[in-house]
DNA sequence: TGTACATCAGTGAACGCGCGTTCACTGATGTAC
DNA sequence: TGTACATCAGTGAACGCGCGTTCACTGATGTAC
């Protein structure tokens, strides 16, 4: 499936575009960012990449497999976002910089941030997507088993489990609620970059004291 | 705007529905359940509902305002999902059983769930559906300020809105992660209900130690 | 009690729109000779 | 080095679909007299 970089990129005029892939990607990327997830359409990412209607449905074999790619590359970011290995002294402090960064990149990225849970419009059977999934996931647990002074190949127990996720459901749960507006309105006062500046870490610090 | 009771119902063969407001809030509803949210449309309503295409239009004056009052009466029965005044010995198993109400609203009430975030599709002047918001968010509220031990007519302090925010996040981040089914690949070998009376319990349990 | 009339909730046919999909086609590229 | 040909990425016009909206209308209801 990935043609990326077979063919000679910044030329557009041809025919052939060269790198439709890379370009349709780019496109849907740029209407996720500028007219949300709601806005987007293969005929959009068409219109903004310049290239015809059919093309998208053509090389992607339709909206989920472009969305899926997106989707993809929006958890490597994610896992960018979440590495933090020489950040911090502690597990405990990881833990936080880790929340910080999951919740910045939902609210640099809202449209990508939502499609990449979306499991209606993506493709189930996408391994590049589920091992991105995966790798961002592993971010979080690597520290969670290091705050629990767990070795790498230890499986989990469940105790480790349930922080695990209560970890992740904790982010997960404050950049919904701070996309979908629901925090301007307990913090009346605060703007959408105070949420995450002032409110988060006190958040964070008081769920995870040092 | 609420004609609900105001006319017989029962008598739906008629040129004047009757009680239209209640039919259409009710066949929204069931689309959303049957559907899904992406599968709503004024149009679907309408049908279930067994009423001409412009009628919800009409009476509701758009989308939006159908599925704010669906969404009002969403928060309502969520609030219902968090009474748990009598249940609870302490404050902390209080807080558990809200948790698990909250998340067992979701898991039941997935397309309602999903659209009562949806600032997109609902009206910001919809007085009834912030209050209802309110009411139910003031029941998480009511158990963070027991725990703490403070007055209900005391301002919370800033560590008091951290713990009700982390409340509030974790069941939220926990069901969106459940109906999206990213959990169920955590727990390969977990079922919907194993993660809510199995898997949410022990999380809970984790979060709020005794 | 009966009649005339105003109101307005709801109808139904028609409209334009954006969507994904189809399909015969075009033309750039690579390969065989 | 030049020519013929197969491949297939991408085109573009056309299609049907479901959507929200418009608008002249219908007819049930309540009120005035």
């Amino acid at each position: 499936m990935n043609n990326a970089g077979k063919r000679p990129s910044g030329r557009v005029d041809r025919y052939h575009h060269g790198d439709l892939r890379a370009a349709l990607i780019s496109a849907a990327e740029d209407v996720l960012a500028e007219e949300g997830l709601e806005g987007f359409s293969l005929r959009a990412a068409a219109r903004r990449a310049g290239v015809s209607i059919a093309a998208p449905a053509h090389h992607f074999g339709g909206a989920a497999g472009l969305l899926s790619e997106v989707a993809m590359l929006g958890f490597i970011e994610l896992a960018k976002h979440l590495d933090v290995a020489d950040l911090g002294a502690t597990p405990t402090k990881r833990l936080r910089l880790q929340g910080e960064g999951y919740v910045r990149f939902a609210s640099t990225y809202p449209g990508r941030f939502h499609l990449m849970f979306r499991r209606d419009l993506l493709s189930d059977e996408h391994v590049g997507l589920r091992e991105a999934g995966d790798k961002a996931l592993a971010q979080l647990e690597t520290t969670v088993r290091a705050k629990l002074g767990l070795d790498a190949n230890q499986p989990l127990d469940s105790a480790a489990r349930a922080m695990l996720l209560a970890t992740w459901s904790i982010v997960h749960g404050f950049a919904h609620l701070l996309l979908d507006g629901k925090l301007a309105h307990m913090h009346a006062d605060a703007t959408s970059d105070d949420l995450l500046d002032r409110v988060l870490p006190e958040m964070l610090s008081s769920q995870w004291p040092d």
